[in-house]
DNA sequence: CAGGCGTGGTA
DNA sequence: TTACCAAGCCT
């Protein structure tokens, strides 16, 4: 028996060009000016942009970005990078594993594409810590190919004016893949700009939180609008932090990335009262105090370092554990 | 495939 | 203050 096919709205030809053009225009005089999407931005430039920006808001990427370009800036530069010098050159952006993926992306790039990022989507998407959108937005705005580009701004947006319902769920439906591929403008230059500023759109105007639908180029034509706005379905549950595993790797991390020695595990791992002078001026001494102020139990704390040197992000010696 | 993975700003 | 949220990826 054929499965029943997922409903697509009928999507109405004229709806669809006012939809591009609105947008479009929109974008070409709301744009922030960011230095990726300068026009002598290298692919690199753009490839280090996207991962940055994976799950982290773009205020809190500009700064480290400028700093990464500038100081690593093409693919082979960071590939011969001590890793350690790369994840405190990370700092606070979160996720560090990103790090870690792109410097092994950078060497990959380096080995297999002669120190050029790859311009297709499948050889993008085999890169370490790339996956399906990042590997469509370099694709898109570093080489402007004719991609369908979907991340949680583009999908809030076709689920609000398209669909007229508030997002639920976290993961990518095939219904939600197949709408977006249907609104791609066949042009490629405008396809490129559709991907601009449907996703432009969604960071500015159409956000999750406090959507500014007075300001909305497409209000009119807004199915969400036109419903009154209703709320999703599905409430999300919320991600925990205080006291988990997490915020103690965060805050064993920091540790590592203040200590220019290896840290002995113990002051890691076990909660006692650390003669800190040995530590040192310079030391990750005001790092260790906020780790014994979570109160973590000893053994959330070694899973934490565990945790951190299976993934990569530490190593151990016999002097205790330090960055790679 | 649901859950794990950092961090800080905002409502 | 707590909880949500921010251009996801990987297992």
């Amino acid at each position: 028996m054929t499965p029943a096919p997922t409903p697509v709205a009928d999507l109405d030809p004229q709806v669809i060009a006012r939809l591009h053009r609105h947008i479009t225009e929109w974008f070409a005089t709301a744009q922030r000016d960011l230095p990726w999407r300068a026009a002598d931005c290298s692919p690199w430039g753009v490839l280090v942009s996207e991962i940055m920006l994976q799950q982290t808001p773009v205020v809190r990427v500009l700064p480290r970005w400028l700093d990464w370009m500038r100081r690593w800036p093409t693919p082979a530069d960071l590939a011969q990078a001590p890793t350690a010098d790369v994840l405190r050159a990370w700092e606070r952006l979160g996720y560090p594993r990103r790090a870690l993926r792109l410097q092994a992306a950078a060497q990959a790039i380096v080995e297999r594409h002669a120190g050029q990022v790859p311009p297709d989507h499948s050889a993008l998407l085999a890169l370490p810590g790339v996956g399906s959108y990042t590997a469509a937005a370099v694709a898109v705005f570093a080489f402007g190919d004719r991609q369908t580009v979907i991340d949680t701004n583009i999908r809030r947006v076709h689920a609000r004016v398209i669909s007229g319902v508030a997002l639920r769920g976290k993961s990518l439906t095939a219904a939600e893949t197949r709408l977006a591929e249907r609104l791609m403008p066949k042009d490629r230059a405008l396809s490129v700009r559709w991907n601009q500023a449907v996703m432009e759109l969604g960071a500015l105007i159409c956000t999750a939180r406090s959507p500014k639908c007075a300001e909305c180029p497409v209000a009119a034509d807004c199915a969400w609008l036109a419903a009154g706005s209703p709320p999703p379905e599905m409430a999300p549950r919320g991600q925990a932090w205080h006291g988990t595993d997490r915020q103690v790797r965060g805050a064993v991390m920091a540790v590592l990335r203040a200590a220019d020695v290896a840290v002995p595990e113990q002051w890691l791992t076990v909660a006692q009262e650390i003669s800190l002078d040995d530590a040192g001026s310079t030391g990750p001494v005001k790092q260790l105090e906020k780790l014994l102020s979570l109160d973590a139990p000893p053994d959330q704390r070694r899973r934490a370092v565990d945790g951190l040197v299976s993934d990569g992000l530490a190593i151990r010696t016999d002097s205790g554990i330090r960055l790679p």
